[in-house]
DNA sequence: TTCCAGGGGTAGA
DNA sequence: TCTACCCATGGA
C-alpha cells in the first residue's frame, strides 16, 4: 500500500530523525542511502507490517507491506514524527535570539518519537546509568524475546503475560527490568493509563509529577518524555548536556549548572538544549 | 580486577 | 534540597 500525508512547511524529515539517538533503536531501522525509514508495527489483530517512510519533495512518502488500515498507521506516522506538534511559537522565539536562527533555517523543533509514551518511556528507562551500545541491545532484545513476531515493540500486556523473572532473564536490562515490568503488570491491569497523559489538559507540573512517579523515571526520564509530549521546559540533563557543557565553559559543570545556562529560555529550555548550535556562535 | 555508561531509589542530614 | 550509596549489565 502507498499514501502521501502532507508535511507542514516548518517541518524536517531529516532534522526530526536526527534529534537523539531514537532511530537506531528497533523497530526503528534507518537507511541512509535511501535515507528512508522503516518500522515494524503490529496490527490491531495481532500481525505486523512493515512501514517505509521518506521525504518525497515535501510530501511524505510512505510504503506498507501487509495488510494495515491507512487511517491507522497514518495515525501512528503522525505521532512518530510529531507533524502536528505547533512550532511556530518555538520558531518565534528562536529568531529573538541572535545565535538561534539558524534552528528556523534548519526547520529544528520535532524530535522522531514511537507511536506510544509506552514504548518511549521503555526506552528513555533504557538509556539510564548505561551505554548507548547496551541501551540499542536491550531494545533489540525486548522485541526479539517479546514482541509480535520478534519484530514489533512488546505490549505490556506481552511482557506482563510472564513472569518478572522471565522478563527480567529475558529482557537482560538489569535492575531496569524490575521497573519496565512495574509499568507493564500496571498498564495490563487497568491500574495506569500512561497513554492518557498526553493529553493537553494536563498542567505540566502535574505531568511532570506522574512521570516521575512513574519506576525508572527520574529528572531526566521526565525532562526526556516531556520533551517529546511537547512539553519542553525542563533539560533533560545527562552526561551528554554536561559534557558539552562542560567544553563551552572550559570546566567541570554539575547538572545544576546545566539548567542555569539553559533557563534564560523559559518553556523552550529543553528544545534549545537538544538542538543547541555549539559550534556556531 | 576495577571502573563506569545519555540516572534513579532510598536514607540521612 | 543536597549528598552518599547502591543498583544489574557488559565493554574497556
Amino acid at each position: 500500500m502507498f499514501f502521501q500525508i502532507p508535511i507542514p512547511p516548518d517541518f524536517s524529515f531529516r532534522e526530526t530523525l536526527s534529534a537523539h539517538g531514537w532511530r537506531q533503536l528497533l523497530p526503528f531501522v534507518w537507511h541512509e542511502d535511501t535515507q528512508t525509514l522503516e518500522r515494524t508495527e503490529e496490527t490491531p489483530d495481532g500481525s505486523v507490517v512493515l512501514l517505509r517512510m521518506r521525504d518525497a519533495d515535501g510530501v511524505l512518502q510512505v510504503d506498507i507491506e501487509g495488510e494495515a488500515d491507512e487511517a491507522e498507521m497514518s495515525t501512528r506516522i503522525r505521532r512518530m514524527l510529531q507533524l502536528d506538534l505547533p512550532i511556530a511559537d518555538f520558531h518565534a522565539y528562536c529568531r529573538t535570539v541572535p545565535h538561534l536562527a539558524s534552528l528556523v533555517e534548519n526547520r529544528q523543533g520535532r524530535m522522531l518519537r514511537s507511536p506510544t509514551l509506552w514504548e518511549d518511556t521503555v526506552k528513555v528507562i533504557a538509556t539510564t546509568n548505561t551505554t548507548w551500545a547496551q541501551t540499542i541491545a536491550m531494545s533489540a532484545r525486548l522485541i526479539e524475546q517479546f514482541g509480535a513476531e520478534g519484530r514489533g515493540f512488546p505490549t505490556p500486556q506481552r511482557i506482563a503475560s510472564v513472569s518478572g523473572e522471565e522478563f527480567a532473564a529475558k529482557a537482560r536490562m538489569g535492575y531496569r527490568a524490575a521497573y519496565v515490568y512495574k509499568i507493564a503488570a500496571a498498564i495490563a491491569e487497568g491500574s495506569l493509563d500512561l497513554e492518557a497523559l498526553q493529553e493537553d489538559s494536563l498542567m505540566a507540573s502535574e505531568l511532570r509529577r506522574d512521570l516521575i512517579a512513574l519506576p525508572g523515571i527520574g529528572p531526566y526520564g521526565a525532562a526526556s518524555l516531556m520533551l517529546y509530549l511537547g512539553r519542553p521546559e525542563h533539560v533533560n540533563s545527562d552526561s551528554v548536556a554536561r559534557s558539552q557543557l562542560s567544553r563551552e565553559l572550559g570546566k567541570p559543570v554539575t547538572d545544576r549548572e546545566v539548567h542555569t545556562f539553559f533557563e534564560v529560555h523559559g518553556q523552550w529550555c529543553g528544545l534549545i538544549y537538544t538542538f543547541y548550535p555549539w559550534n556556531a556562535k
